[in-house]
DNA sequence: GACGACATACCAACCGGTCGGTATGTAGTC
DNA sequence: GACTACATACCGACCGGTTGGTATGTCGTC
């Protein structure tokens, strides 16, 4: 994911964006730390990048990118029912919460609430990478209500999988309030508990 | 909550801070523009702020005593069902989602983000205004479970209560990051939903 | 010799923080 | 009730370092 020693400057520079990004904030990294960390140059910086609010963008395209192939590639995909595949997922999440907050926390869940209002151009990146890969999502959930026969009353496949990445971003913003980990296991915990609830056999449906 | 005009200085500034930082952030709010917005000079900010860090700090007390007291007042308490108080917890929830995004959404999720790395002073303030008021919630999902038999497996009244706190976290990152407070109240119908659940009058309970 | 990929040197604005100073209490003493 | 001694609240000029950003140079490759 982090790149530290890409071949070229600008994959060494996001990688480290990425990093401090995600430690310090955006407002808080400086071009010259992150220089000196992707162990360049403030000229190679500014060959690669208009400015910082174009950092910003790149990185979240870059995460995007990142993720987008990490989970791609994952195992998840590979149980034949749906459901299986959706809860496969939660699992996977888990297994990516690893090492220190820093680490496995989400790049543009962190760098959207410093942007949203001032810099509508890194908002939309961000936004494209987390929506991007909730509809990831979406084609699982529905297969898996035609399966189960599950009629929605009051949510879609689309809105269920915008809440689990509600859940995993509310979840790595306790995570780092308490510095600890195990809050995202939890919330795992109660997301697949509703997931389940949703999908489970009955002969009437809940009203909400 | 934003005491604009209060008398004295020091709540001028907290006020300005509240507004400063949910709409920036925290390292991309200046003591010079927070003076201003205040009506203050430096000097009186420095008279009643160590530094900027101590302002952040003072921030999420400030913070934590306005939030607390108004969900103290809030008529969430009046129902005598204790699951209908939570349910109605929920309700006043989204009562409060409205105006722009900078006014509903929560201080202290944005803040811990930026300084739970470099600042743990500041991140133990938001920490003790966030657990503090999951806390608050945990009352009523006991007296809940205990009136309707709920025996839980795998979840406390406390997980359920910082449960809810992580769904609204993170449906105010998903709402900034998409501009739509809408987010916010699909998020908080996922959650009603979700806890309607578990409180089902049911013959078998579900494992997790 | 043009061009892409960087490095070096530098700048002006801005940042958090300091400092000397003023105005207004307020409590104690005679 | 006047005087001293001190505290509180606030002002605004100022400082040195850091910031994002620029201008120019160099080196390798086609």
């Amino acid at each position: 994911m982090s790149s530290a020693a890409a071949p070229n400057a600008r994959d060494r520079i996001l990688g480290a964006a990425i990093d401090l990004i995600r430690r310090e904030g955006f407002a808080a990294t400086s071009l010259d730390d992150l220089c000196r960390q992707a162990g360049v140059t403030k000229g190679a910086f500014f060959h690669h990048f208009a400015g910082k609010e174009d950092l910003g963008v790149a990185a979240a395209d870059f995460w995007r990118e990142g993720t987008s192939a990490l989970f791609a590639n994952a195992p998840y995909h590979r149980p034949a029912d749906p459901l299986a595949r959706v809860l496969a997922y939660l699992d996977f999440r888990r297994e990516l919460v690893r090492g220190g907050v820093p680490e496995f926390t989400c790049l543009v869940g962190t760098l959207v609430q410093e942007t949203y209002d001032s810099h509508p151009r890194i908002r939309d990146a961000c936004a494209a990478s987390i929506f991007g890969h909730a509809q990831t999502l979406e084609a699982d959930i529905a297969a898996a209500m035609k399966k189960h026969r599950v009629t929605a009353a009051g949510w879609t496949p689309e809105s269920l999988a915008t809440h689990t990445q509600t859940v995993l971003q509310g979840a790595f913003i306790l995570a780092k309030a308490k510095n600890d980990p195990a809050l995202v296991f939890d919330a795992i915990d109660h997301l697949e508990r509703y997931i389940r609830f949703l999908f489970k056999p009955k002969k009437k449906a809940a009203a909400a």
